[in-house]
RNA sequence: GCGCCCAUAGCUCAACUGGAUAGAGCACUUGACUUCGGAUCAAGGGGUUGUGGGUUCGAGUCCUGCUGGGCGCGCCA
């Protein structure tokens, strides 16, 4: 990486200076930003470290920059003082012998250390298995799938889960529309439940239980009946869920089961253990966990909202429920919440997998269960920064103009399948990458196949497409005379290629740190944009032999980096389209 | 009522986390190949970054008032 080179110059020019008695000690020094800046003619990196030091220093900023500049030694960098800037430019020589660099690292070109082997896991997807896979967690799977992406090209061990909520009332509900879809097929008049699943998607798995399994259940007590049912068709949920992530090129390493942290006894052996801390009590019946001990606020139902902050806006101790009490869930296995079961999986991730960081991919209605999951991570004493969680906002559907409000229990979600049929898993993938999460985005399915061929992804891919095809030419035509010829680059097209195939490594980093992946969009874009138009103005064929060997050179680099994007992105990097 | 997030070109979004003249795509206007893939390139119009204050050398970015929107605050999942 470039970045970290210019920092150390920096540093050396300031110590450099101070022993020439031309600077101050500074106790301590301030972090030291090296940034791209926006203006082209302030050169390939800048850093604002004069202006910071201007004031401890009692000198005017331009004088501090002119003086550190004056120290830097590296030919490699030439460094200019602007306005209390510092601008380093990279000399020709240097942007040619990373050309090579890059060629030599090959596949991994783009890749860092942050992660020294450690374990990382990413958990996203995990859709309660009551219907299948939505354009929500369309959104989850692709920003999880990229962020773990991101890890294993950051130097860790990555592991990628989906957490399948096969536990609690939920499943009863989802058991009993599929129970009525069952009978109807076979022709009984049999209604829907309260709050029940109403897409096609449970029918659909009611149909198939009925052609294979006939008549039987219909002679089985109607709660045993459900809970057969129930199980069946969680496990036919996942099966097309599963097949669905694979057209996504996704590829989970496991699918964890809520209901086994109870079977096997964690979650109440971590209950115990906060119990003994004194942070598990009992409130009308129910168990819940206090963050400090402290007595539970408020549980009437009919009470306002429950505060989470004081009148002076400071944060209060989280309490929640663990344990329903038996009057609220009269079945012992819907006693347990969601945020009990929580407890127990982040402890098994952190502590008897060893993941750190675990990452969780969130939707922004879980908002409310980070500060809980914070809470619990604390509670349980897990190693600060081992939980870390990534909300991303809702999509909004729209068909024809108007606002749709998607839910599964009405049956009009969107599903992934539906619209990966209308477009594919590139285009799809690229979509839901490229906005920031913390933008809520607007998904128009009357304009999905217009805009869909005016998607980027397909000019990213197309870059690829014509790098592969000129080398291909080049060899067939021979156009290579000289390949032992050292790289040159003067055109303003090709040190501004070369400048941007540099930043890989920074922008994954950049993702790597803010888990936010739509970052490679950018930057994907703008590598192809600068391509062609090196491409436009520097012709390969019939230049001298070493221009001819630098530029395919050159080319064969961008394919590289381009190829390590779109892999980065889950998306193909086409030879030909 | 309280908390989190969002508001940037006609539309969809960026802006490397406080830097220098806020950038792309789409749409619109105009131009460019008898040579490497036209799914391309070049040029142009389009902005008081929702709004009022504040912090400082410097704010789209941080703090704060307001406006508009999304989500949440339950012994729901």
């Amino acid at each position: 990486m470039v970045r970290p080179l210019v920092l150390q110059a920096v540093k050396e020019a300031i110590t450099s200076a101070q022993h020439a008695g031309e600077l101050p000690s500074f106790m301590p020094l301030p972090e030291i930003h090296i940034e791209h800046p926006r203006q082209p003619e302030h050169g390939d990196y800048a850093t604002n470290i004069a202006l910071q030091l201007a004031r401890t220093a009692r000198m005017s900023p331009q004088h501090i920059a002119a003086t550190i500049a004056r120290h830097i030694t590296s030919a490699d960098l030439q460094a200019e003082a602007v306005n209390g800037f510092i601008n380093f430019r990279l000399s020709p020589a240097f942007l040619a012998a990373q050309v090579e660099h890059i060629l030599q690292q090959g596949e991994r070109w783009g890749e860092i250390n942050l992660g020294n082997g450690r374990k990382a896991q990413v958990e996203f997807g995990s859709a309660n298995p009551t219907g299948y896979a939505t354009l929500g967690t369309g959104r989850n799977v692709v920003v999880g799938d990229v962020l773990a992406n991101t890890l294993a090209a950051s130097g860790y061990q990555v592991h990628r889960e989906w957490y399948v909520n096969d536990a609690g009332s939920q499943i009863r509900v989802f058991g009993e529309s599929v129970f009525a879809r069952y009978a109807q097929a076979l022709g009984l008049d049999e209604p829907m439940p309260e709050r029940g699943y109403h897409g096609d998607d449970v029918a659909e798995i009611g149909r198939i239980i009925a052609e294979r399994e006939g008549e039987r259940f219909l002679h089985l007590p109607r709660a045993e009946a459900i809970r057969a049912i129930a199980e069946i068709g969680v496990a036919l949920v996942m099966d097309q869920i599963k097949r669905t992530m694979q057209r996504l090129g996704v590829h989970y390493d496991n699918y964890f089961s809520e209901k086994s942290l109870w079977a096997s006894g964690l979650g109440d052996q971590m209950l115990a253990r906060l119990q003994q801390k004194g942070l598990i009590l009992q409130h009308d019946g129910a168990l819940w966990f206090s963050e400090d001990g402290s007595p539970i606020r408020s549980s009437q139902s009919d009470a306002e909202e429950t505060p989470t902050t004081d009148e002076a806006g400071k944060r209060l101790p989280v309490q929640a429920v663990v344990m329903r009490s038996s009057q609220v869930a009269p079945l012992p296995e819907e006693r347990p919440t969601y945020f009990a079961s929580d407890i127990a999986y982040a402890y098994h991730k952190v502590i008897l997998r060893g993941f750190n960081p675990a990452i969780y991919v969130w939707g922004e209605d879980h908002q409310a269960s980070v500060e809980r999951l914070y809470a619990v991570a604390r509670a349980l004493e897990l190693p600060e920064g081992s939980i870390k969680v990534v909300i991303y906002r809702f999509i909004t559907l729209m068909r024809g103009g108007v606002e749709v409000r998607m839910g599964k229990r009405k049956g009009n979600a969107l599903l992934i399948d539906d619209v990966l049929d209308e477009i594919g898993t590139d285009a799809f993938r690229y979509i839901m990458l490229a906005r920031s999460v913390d933008t809520k985005f607007t998904f128009d399915i009357a304009l999905l196949q217009e805009q869909n061929e005016k998607n980027p992804v397909y000019y990213i891919q197309y870059s690829h497409a014509r790098i592969c095809s000129l080398e291909a030419r080049a060899v067939a035509e021979g156009w290579e005379q000289d390949r032992t010829a050292s790289l040159h680059y003067t055109h303003p097209a090709e040190l501004a290629l070369i400048r941007k195939l540099l930043e890989l490594p920074e922008v994954v980093e950049l993702v790597a740190n803010t888990l936010q992946p739509h970052h490679y969009p950018t930057y994907a874009r703008d590598v192809a944009y600068l391509f062609s138009k090196f491409y436009e103005e520097c012709r390969i064929k019939g230049a001298s032999p070493s221009t001819v060997f630098a530029r395919l050179q050159l080319a064969r680099a961008t394919r590289l980096t381009l190829a390590k994007v779109l892999k980065l992105m889950g998306l193909s990097a086409p030879e030909k389209m």
